[in-house]
DNA sequence: AAGGCAAATGTTTTT
DNA sequence: CATTTGCCTT
């Protein structure tokens, strides 16, 4: 392949990108602007060109899809297979990593991934021998938090105790936890990163090896690195390494989730010798929809700065729908759609974005009714769904009996007799002499330390799992996942679950069958088996793109980001919804609502429907809420906006008011959205939101000290400041 | 130990 | 409203 193949179809910043041999490189990507393109086009560059051994590159993004994706990808345009390049999530890495050098990582050899829904059951667990009460403690809320401290690479060890009761007991909680894990010889997904850091940097043999063979590192979506990928990188790179990233600052969403934008901000700072260049130009979008997403984006302080642009005409207008409620609402919507539909389009052309999920229950119903095939996102995945990960829990346990949270999972599922009393005396006897729960249980039963019902029914299960285990010598592994899910009962029970429940539930576990008949192992020297199983551990199975079926697409707007629709319905924007409700105090956490604004616009190539809704009811019937309009709307430049009334305001005048789409007022009030009040009572506030109209209309307003009231505005005697 | 009923509880979620 | 959770009964 000749240079002219690699850069021929690239525009200008693209090859500047491409070709670019300063030492760092920082490419701020728009929304569609070419970003993984220019990732895949610079690996092949560096490998044709440059002659860079593959082996000497590592790239890594942060989905298991855009790993795959890029792997595909650099495949096709490099012509030959990978050959030692590392390509793969940041998880997936360091996963690699700790498994090559568990002895100096200090782990388990068959080390397991804890999820998220393991992770909590392990810290429910530990709360409750630590006699916290639930109410006060949420064991969720200890998990958020731990979680927290370890995407900051905080230890147990590093935090000073306080009188603080919140932290002494969350500490308390990460302690112990820490303890819990480690003798189970599992790590959840933060470890895994920060654990792989810590090897790194405690071990200069192994982290020079890395420096040594890595010359070339690529990140893919930067804006989304947390504390530890970031150090992680850095690490990584040390003073040779030559880093590029990719990314936008204007789609950092996950920022709740540790993720830093200041990493993307601060590139240049810390990688000297940074080339930096933008791709400006946009590849989806119609100008009308850019227009609206650059207003939008425009708003927000500290940007690296950025303005999409595109060759494309200017469209058609961002239709702007007022409805009554949710329900109006969701039929204008199916109305559009059927509108597009007839005109011979394709229904996997549509996307509705919404902010929450709640939020897609009416519009469920409204498609259902409407006869128009739809497929909702997010929620549940795949290997998270309870009957797969009980049969995944059976696997395990047959590679490694000392899996406790396997263990826990199914001893006694399908039920066969061993209560909680049984199973907490087993827990105590593993305490005790610093063993699996395996091994414990088997210590009381061959010491007729259990009561004869009990004994029998652990015995049982024992042989259940050791003679499976002898199912495994050559057997398929579809097959030998055919008899776990017969031999463990999960088939007759889930069988027996009535409704279409317990129908899904088989179909699922065939479904699963499928996938390990369709699994290619990588590796020569581990069974096939443990391979399966690490590979689901780490990836939760996201069937987005299934079958390809012609299905309108419900997500979120996080979920959304990456993907593109011709027409695009973002839906309920309506203060306290998104803007997101819990965003509405801190300034940070507004922006970074408002960037999901612009990822949510930019996601649509031809058409926008933006909607929101005057009332709509919070769960079922009740009477609801009046949001007033949602800012970002008002931020979109009236010229772009099309406002559609189907019919004539009776119930109540637009929230847009008469004075048209730029103003930030709650209708007819005098008052706006932000603005600053004194009352002769609380004193200073900032207003938050109105509710209601005419003489019953109130206003939510913050008070510095006294915190929020609701109060009505025609007798609160509210004046400016 | 298992099933049934009342009460609690509801952002966003790459791994 | 709809789903999950915990308590209570058998």
């Amino acid at each position: 392949m000749d240079v002219t193949t690699i850069l021929e179809t690239l525009n200008p910043a693209q090859q500047e990108a491409v070709v670019s041999d300063r030492k760092h490189l920082l490419v701020l990507a728009g929304a569609g602007s070419g970003k993984t393109r220019v990732l895949v086009h610079r690996i092949t560059w560096k490998v044709q060109v440059e002659n860079i051994a593959p082996h000497a590159i590592l790239a890594v993004t942060f989905t298991n899809k855009a790993a795959r994706e890029m792997r595909e990808r650099i495949d096709r345009l490099l012509g030959f297979s990978l050959k030692g390049m590392w390509v793969g999530t940041f998880h997936g890495l360091a996963h690699r990593l700790l498994k090559l050098h568990w002895r100096d990582a200090e782990l388990d050899e068959n080390f397991q991934i804890l999820d998220s829904d393991d992770q909590l059951r392990f810290i429910k667990r530990i709360m409750k021998n630590l006699n916290l009460d639930e109410q006060r403690w949420p064991p969720r809320q200890a998990q958020w938090w731990i979680n927290a401290q370890k995407d900051e690479g905080i230890r147990a060890s590093h935090i000073q105790s306080t009188d603080d009761p919140y932290i002494k007991t969350m500490l308390d909680v990460y302690r112990e936890y820490e303890v819990t894990c480690k003798r189970s010889g599992v790590i959840d997904f933060a470890e895994l990163l920060l654990r792989s850091l810590e090897l790194w940097r405690q071990n200069s043999a192994v982290l020079s090896h890395y420096q040594q063979r890595f010359k070339h590192v690529l990140v893919d979506e930067f804006q989304d690195t947390n504390a530890v990928q970031y150090a992680w990188l850095r690490v990584l790179a040390g003073k040779l390494g030559e880093v590029t990233a990719v990314g936008d600052d204007d789609q950092s969403i996950y920022g709740w989730r540790g993720a830093k934008v200041e990493n993307i901000r601060n590139f240049q700072v810390h990688f000297e010798e940074t080339h930096l260049v933008r791709l400006e130009q946009n590849y989806r979008s119609t100008s009308n929809i850019l227009r609206a997403a650059n207003a939008v984006i425009q708003r927000n302080a500290g940007r690296l700065g950025k303005k999409l642009w595109t060759d494309a005409g200017d469209g058609e207008a961002v239709a702007l729908y007022a409805a009554h409620n949710e329900h109006d609402e969701a039929r204008y919507i199916t109305d559009r759609i059927n509108n597009w539909l007839s005109d011979g389009n394709r229904r996997d052309e549509i996307a509705i974005l919404y902010r929450s999920n709640r939020i897609s229950r009416v519009l469920e119903g409204a498609l259902l009714q409407a006869d128009i095939p739809f497929r909702v996102y997010g929620g549940q995945r795949f290997y998270e769904r309870i009957e797969i990960k009980n049969t995944l829990a059976y696997l395990r346990l047959i590679v490694d009996r000392c899996n406790d949270s396997a263990y826990e999972r199914v001893v006694n599922f399908p039920p066969r007799g061993i209560g909680d009393r049984t199973l907490e005396s087993i827990r105590q006897e593993a305490r005790k002499q610093d063993s699996s729960l395996w091994e414990a249980a088997l210590a009381m039963t061959s010491g007729g330390r259990l009561s004869g019902r009990a004994s029998n029914a652990v015995e049982g299960f024992a042989e259940l799992i050791n003679s499976m285990s002898e199912d495994l010598t050559d057997a398929t592994l579809a097959n030998f996942a055919e008899t776990a899910i017969q031999k463990s009962g999960l088939k007759d029970f889930y069988r027996r679950e009535k409704g279409e429940v317990g129908l899904s539930r088989v179909e699922n576990l065939e479904e699963l069958v499928a996938a390990c008949r369709n699994f290619y192992p990588d590796e020569e020297e581990r069974s096939e088996l443990l391979q399966f199983l690490d590979q689901v551990s780490l990836d939760a199975g996201d069937r987005r793109v299934e079958d390809g079926e012609d299905a309108v697409q419900l997500m979120t707007l996080h979920s959304a980001k990456g993907l593109e629709f011709p027409l695009v319905f973002m839906v309920a924007l309506e203060e306290n919804i998104f803007p997101s409700k819990m965003s509405l105090d801190e300034p940070g956490r507004l922006e970074e609502e408002r960037r999901l604004a612009y990822v949510g616009i930019t996601r649509a190539k031809k058409k926008l429907f933006i909607s929101y809704a005057e009332n709509r009811s919070m769960y079922g019937a009740g009477s609801g809420s009046y949001n007033p309009i949602s800012r970002f709307i008002r931020e979109i430049p009236a010229g772009v906006l099309e406002e559609v009334r189907l019919r004539s305001a009776i119930t109540r005048p637009t929230s847009l008011g008469s004075r048209g789409l730029q103003s930030d007022e709650g209708e007819g009030t005098g008052f706006y959205l932000g603005q600053q009040v004194n009352h002769q009572v609380y004193g200073e506030g900032v207003i938050l939101n109105f509710e209601g109209n005419g003489p019953r209309a109130r206003v939510h307003v913050k008070f510095a000290g006294v915190g929020m009231k609701i109060l009505i505005l025609s007798s609160a005697r509210l004046s400016p400041t």
